[in-house]
RNA sequence: GGAGGGGUGGCCGAGCGGCUUAUGGCGGCGGUCUUGAAAACCGCUCUCCGAUUCCAUCGGAGCGUGGGUUCGAAUCCCACCCCCUCCGCCA
């Protein structure tokens, strides 16, 4: 959310910066609200500061003159309404706040599409192979490790089944990226709930506008996560944290669930795109002086486990078009994949800035008798499961069709060669 | 799922229609005393919103959440959320 004293105070400012995302937003209307509630809340505080007094004053008194009383109901009633007004005013006025996106971090290029993203570094060279390397839904069918039709089977397109070495693989991996987190990279491991409550998806920025690509449990108000963002998000909710807490990081291996409303037959070979997946997240909560530093190191530590596993990859800094709607600043990781000769993203860093903190109301307070302040949240996959399985597969098949078990993930598996 | 009990400041815990700007204690901070520390004593300790003459002052709100009754609600009523105990069921 985005403080609505810089809009009252610097509307052209907001409106400058959020049109750099390639879209126009309701600034005016919200601005017209705002000045509508504060009028009935400055009235009705008014009304009320006058009223207790009254109030304060006739209960001391012994006798209770009837006339005051119906006077001070009056009164009461036109309280009632005003706060009623103000209520709404309020209402319709975070509603519109709710839909806007967070501003870009001045350092991000102004652009509308993917092709505007900046590529920052690139990490290793593609690997040239004596054969036409194949995409993993081959691979993996001829291996029995992906069961494409058996995910049909059980839960219709975009589901897939792993098998044997194929779910041991998914399974190595993830042990292997949280150790690493755990380990060298000074995370606190934690495991939380895949489904959550209605408020947690509105503190992340998922609703109220992208419920459509959320699932949900009708019954019970449940909201199935689509990323381990969310949950993380609202673990300090309505918190005042303690500076010297600060920086939190967190990991958490979660499945995530995306309704991916794409049209039929797009991305959808093979297990890159699903409904569910796998993640493993990485999630830093800072100060508002931090965030900046504190994002190279979250990509740092993603971009880690890319070079352990000897997969090529690069880094591309988002435009401002293509940002997501909570974030600031975002970098992505893609890895190579040769068989389906496309760059994989298998990660997203983002620096939301202090968008979903106001959210959740996660705040800290800079020092000792000082106010307090929003914190700043960070997030980034570190990193998203199937499509690892698809860069090791891809890039450590061999002219036979079998696959070599990258060095790092020799003590994860139960094999040691390859399948 | 059934029955019962409960949610009050950082924590514990009173209050059960106006005397509460929420008693008291613990913790924390500052001070007095001391060579220093402890003890004792004194004082201070929350968040949010709005207005203005914006390092401040004034007003409003907040006792799980949201409504309601009342001139007046932490206190009474309704709904919901959460926690605890027992029973049932289960991994």
């Amino acid at each position: 959310m985005i403080d609505i004293r810089l809009i009252r105070e610097n509307p052209d400012l907001v409106r400058r910066e959020l049109e750099k995302r390639g879209d126009t937003f309701a600034l005016d209307e919200i601005l017209e609200l705002d000045v509508r509630y504060r009028g009935f809340l400055r009235h009705s505080e008014e009304l009320r500061a006058q009223h207790n007094e009254t109030s304060k004053q006739l209960g001391m008194k012994k006798e209770k003159p009837p006339g005051l009383i119906a006077e001070m109901r009056l009164v009461g009633e036109q309280i009632s309404a005003l706060q009623q007004q103000t209520r709404e005013a309020r209402a319709a006025l975070d509603a519109l706040l709710l839909e806007l996106p967070n501003m870009p971090h001045s350092g991000v290029p102004v652009g509308r599409s993917e092709s505007d993203n900046v590529v920052v570094r690139t990490w290793g060279t593609p690997k040239e192979f004596a054969f036409e390397p194949l995409p993993h839904w081959e691979l993996g069918e001829k291996l029995g490790i992906i069961d494409f039709q058996q995910g049909v089977k059980l839960s219709g397109s975009r589901f897939y089944v792993l098998k044997g070495l194929g779910a041991q693989l998914q399974r190595a991996l993830i042990s292997f990226m949280v150790d690493v987190h755990v380990r060298e990279h000074g995370y606190r491991e934690v495991y939380v709930p895949a489904m959550v409550r209605r408020e947690c998806m509105v503190s992340s920025g998922n609703l109220p506008k992208f419920g459509d690509n959320l699932y949900r449990d009708e019954q019970d108000d449940f909201w199935f996560i689509p990323t381990a963002e969310v949950p993380l998000t609202n673990l300090h909710r309505e918190e005042i944290l303690k500076l010297e807490d600060l920086p939190l990081n967190y990991v958490a291996y979660t499945p995530c669930f995306r309704r991916e409303q794409l049209a039929a037959g797009s991305d959808t070979r093979g297990i890159k795109r699903g409904h569910q997946f796998e993640k493993v997240e990485l999630y830093k909560v800072t100060d508002p002086q931090s965030s900046d530093s504190e994002l190279e190191n979250l990509v740092a530590d993603a971009e880690a486990i890319c070079r352990k596993v000897a997969i090529p990859y690069r880094v591309a800094q988002l435009c401002t078009g293509e940002l997501g709607f909570a974030a600031h600043k975002t970098y992505d990781i893609e890895m190579w994949a040769p068989g389906c000769g496309e760059w994989l993203e298998v990660s997203s860093c983002s620096n939301c800035s202090d968008f979903q903190a106001r959210r959740a109301g996660i705040r800290y307070r800079p020092g000792r008798g000082a106010g307090t302040q929003f914190v700043h949240t960070l997030n980034g996959s570190g990193l998203a499961l199937p499509r690892v399985v698809i860069a090791v597969l891809e890039n450590y098949q061999q002219a036979d069709g079998t696959v070599l078990v990258p060095e790092v993930l020799k003590p994860y598996l139960q094999v040691q060669s390859g399948c």
